[in-house]
DNA sequence: TAACCTTATAGTTAATTTTACCACAAGTAT
DNA sequence: ATACTTGTGGTAAAATTAACTATAAGGTTA
């Protein structure tokens, strides 16, 4: 099935997806369910087709683990060691993915054994060099949230800044100082009040924001650079 | 023989290759001789090899327009829209390369008509994909700089602090305060007085500082992070 | 219901960094 | 000797950052 005449043979592409959830960063791990990499862990990763481009094939792997749509994804690096791949030679395009974990539902492909949530502290081995591109990604995706609005991705429509304190500590991996926090953010003009308040909480409900992409670019053309 | 067997024949590599001399921005491209991007100009690209990594690929090509060793290239990113390579599907990972324009030594190679720079704010047209991909390069340059200490390659082993802010002023395409940059790259303690003075200028002769990549590393562990 | 949690939100202040300058130094050219 | 050019060091106001403090706004509990 892999040498058939509709895919590119010798390139690849696998998908880092990010989760977050209750202070934690979280990764999606597919568990092989055929072939010599049997009962391993993985990133999602699929063949290119002939008659779709790199962008839509990172697109359709997203689709096959979810139901869910229009989620951020870009491309990250290309991995083409010698040796990466045992079979035969086979470099691969790695993508990444920052989805509301809430929305994703999961649903293993049909040579998926399983499909779960890791928290990215705390990854199994993995098949091939999915490891080292998972790890690099991560401090790929470190750097970027810093310098680019993405994390937003991550959250829900609507979040708390104490949400979003959270998020950038669990990428991070570094206590941030609440207050100060805040200030930056709501001095940038990114976020938009909603006007609603969280709900079911047992103390004071937070204001609930939300990011506009629009907004952001409005800035952008005024010369506005992003920074955490 | 493009079809040959010991090449991977739906991917190739292609360089941008950039330079600085004289407050200006350069960047090498080839222009084809034969196929039928004849008389084409293009980034300097090959295919890959089933026997070498796709890092050592970017390097062969490298050396295919020069002669000197040891410089600084990196992987940018991949292109992989299905109409970008006309005759059949190939997909091209972008690598680009800092060097210092003097001791560079240009010669075509056995299928380019001409090998020339051109200065980034004035390129010709090029073949297939290639004006979008140099582009791209160019601004993911701009951002580079800035976060990291990678300027140093496009300048002599010795330069003057002026160089240094020419160099900037010509990637970001702005002017900068020449006291203020001076005191922000001293204060970083990542330059190294080598004790010489500018040769041969009708004005006072300026000290020539280099980029030491060990200290830069020291000054990583300790937490340093590099910013323009 | 009053005291007591917890988290939200608004300051305050000192330290640090940035920005926009100015002044003088050290050479060459006329 | 004077003018000119670039190098280099400095200053002072403005802006930003960092470390805290204080109070508000709920729900929970004795």
């Amino acid at each position: 099935m892999q040498y058939s005449d509709n895919i590119i043979d010798a390139l690849s592409i696998d998908c880092v997806i990010f989760g977050f959830k209750d202070t934690q960063l979280y990764v999606l791990l597919v568990k092989h369910g055929i072939g010599p990499t049997l009962g391993q862990w993985a990133l999602p990763g699929s063949w290119i087709r002939y008659n779709e481009s790199i962008d839509e094939a990172a697109s359709r792997i997203l689709s096959s683990q979810t139901s869910v749509g229009n989620i951020y994804l870009e491309q990250f690096k290309t991995f083409g060691d010698l040796e990466r791949f045992p079979a035969r030679r086979v470099i691969t395009i790695a993508y990444y993915a920052l989805v509301n974990i809430e929305k994703f539902e999961l649903h293993a492909g049909p040579t998926e054994a399983d499909v779960q949530w890791f928290k990215v502290w705390d990854v199994p081995t993995m098949a091939f060099d999915h490891k080292i591109i998972f790890e690099s990604c991560l401090s790929f995706l470190k750097h970027k949230v810093q310098h680019e609005p993405i994390g937003f991705n991550l959250l829900p429509a609507k979040f708390t800044l104490l949400q979003l304190l959270e998020l950038y500590e669990a990428i991070l991996n570094q206590k941030l100082d609440k207050s100060n926090f805040r200030k930056k953010f709501l001095k940038m003009n990114l976020l938009v009040d909603t006007k609603e308040r969280q709900q079911d909480v047992s103390h004071r409900a937070a204001t609930l924001y939300s990011f506009d992409e629009n907004i952001y670019n409005k800035l952008l053309d005024k010369g506005f650079i992003f920074e955490v």
